[in-house]
DNA sequence: AATATTTTTTAGATTAACCTAAAAATTTAA
DNA sequence: TTAAATTTTTAGGTTAATCTAAAAAATATT
């Protein structure tokens, strides 16, 4: 069945707001990732229901449909592998990608996916860490934590990013943390949970736990 | 200012159009080529006469203005560029990428096409021989003929095609005639002007006028 | 030159995606 | 457990791009 770029968007969504919880999501939730507002959300979720790629009842909020998880992931797909495209055969650094790959996701050609997966060498995370659903929406197993949840004194290595967004990266890229720096972590401040880190062992710095949340590691 | 990807494919469409002639395009050309009707087209001419991207008078035709042509060059340029990316670089056959282009031509970077011409060495002509205006919409000169045109006993190389269609792509490839290839004309039919040709030395087979008025080639 | 034909435009609708304002349902708090 | 606050939906409009049918202009033909 056709879809819209506006309906693959609002799949995405819901797809993105699912992930952090069990619970169905709130008309106004999709409203505000959407930039949109609530009334226009309940017109949508309307449509999505009835193309069968939601379940929704009125007042009770929405869950993707096995279909509609199926079109999110695909689209998830496409967008990380095209951000990955953007940064290792274009140059581009990894907080300039996003805007593009948001343009790139809602090319439609699965030849054109494919293809692109096999020339990226298959790979199983993005720019970001985040992880790349194979072909079948198969979503590879990262298991990774957040650098606010490590012990004192421990080791880690910086694997991913919890939040894409412009400013955050480009603050990392300013601390010098890209993916695989290496972290030791030689004192967490009971006052505000900053940490006190050394990147790769150089002298050690601070960083904030709004920053050390959004910041995802493997010991 | 704004345009959607509708404008984008009438200005491309005008472009195309007026490519051929020297003359004002008329509504139902345009009509056909977009596929629509000329009520809609109407419409949407006054429309982009608003926008200062085309000359258009009612009953008169229409013109591209210089900002329609920058922009209607801009996105040849794009087109051109990610045809030449899904055959160079994703393995595609160069009767596949028509349609992929076709959305890939849309996507608004700067950026992202000025480095993809660079990661394909600025190359000046597409996998159907057809010129790549440069980042200041120039296009190279490239002045070839049809191979219609072309004397008996005379040898040349194809250099492009001047219809990019599926049919006739497949018809090329079938023929094993594809950019590079050395054609030896040995005799001209006069009875339906089809060409007894040898293909890079190979035993000479027969080409419909037709065919040969849409082969581009260099003496 | 008058008429017929073709082309183009206008008029009035339709659809997708959005909006605001008001009504209805749900949730929270007194 | 009723009232207040919040969330969600409905109702009624808007805009971009399309359509059909009819009117107007331009072109071709007798």
């Amino acid at each position: 069945m056709a879809i819209s770029f506006t309906e693959e968007n609002y799949l995405k969504v819901i797809h993105r707001l699912s992930e952090a919880t069990q619970e169905d999501i709130s008309t106004n939730a999709v409203a505000e990732q959407m930039q949109t507002k609530a009334a226009s959300v309940t017109d949508m979720l309307r449509k999505l229901a009835d193309k069968g790629w939601v379940n929704y009842q009125k007042y009770q909020g929405v869950r993707l449909s096995p279909t509609g998880e199926k079109i999110a992931l695909s689209i998830v797909r496409k967008h990380r592998l095209w951000e990955l495209f953007l940064v290792e055969k274009m140059g581009f650094n990894w907080d300039e990608v996003h805007d593009i790959a948001e343009q790139l996701e809602h090319i439609e050609s699965d030849e054109l996916v494919n293809k692109l997966d096999e020339y990226l060498g298959f790979p199983k995370t993005d720019p970001h860490g985040d992880p790349i659903p194979n072909k079948d929406g198969i979503l590879p197993e990262l298991a990774y934590s957040q650098l606010s949840e490590i012990k004192a004194n421990k080791t880690c290595k910086l694997m991913g990013v919890a939040q894409d967004s412009t400013v955050f990266l480009q603050l990392l890229t300013k601390l010098n943390l890209s993916l695989g720096a290496k972290l030791d972590i030689q004192e967490i401040n009971e006052f505000d949970r900053s940490i006190f880190v050394s990147i790769n062992d150089a002298a050690p710095i601070f960083i904030s736990h709004e920053v050390a949340k959004n910041i995802l590691v493997k010991s």
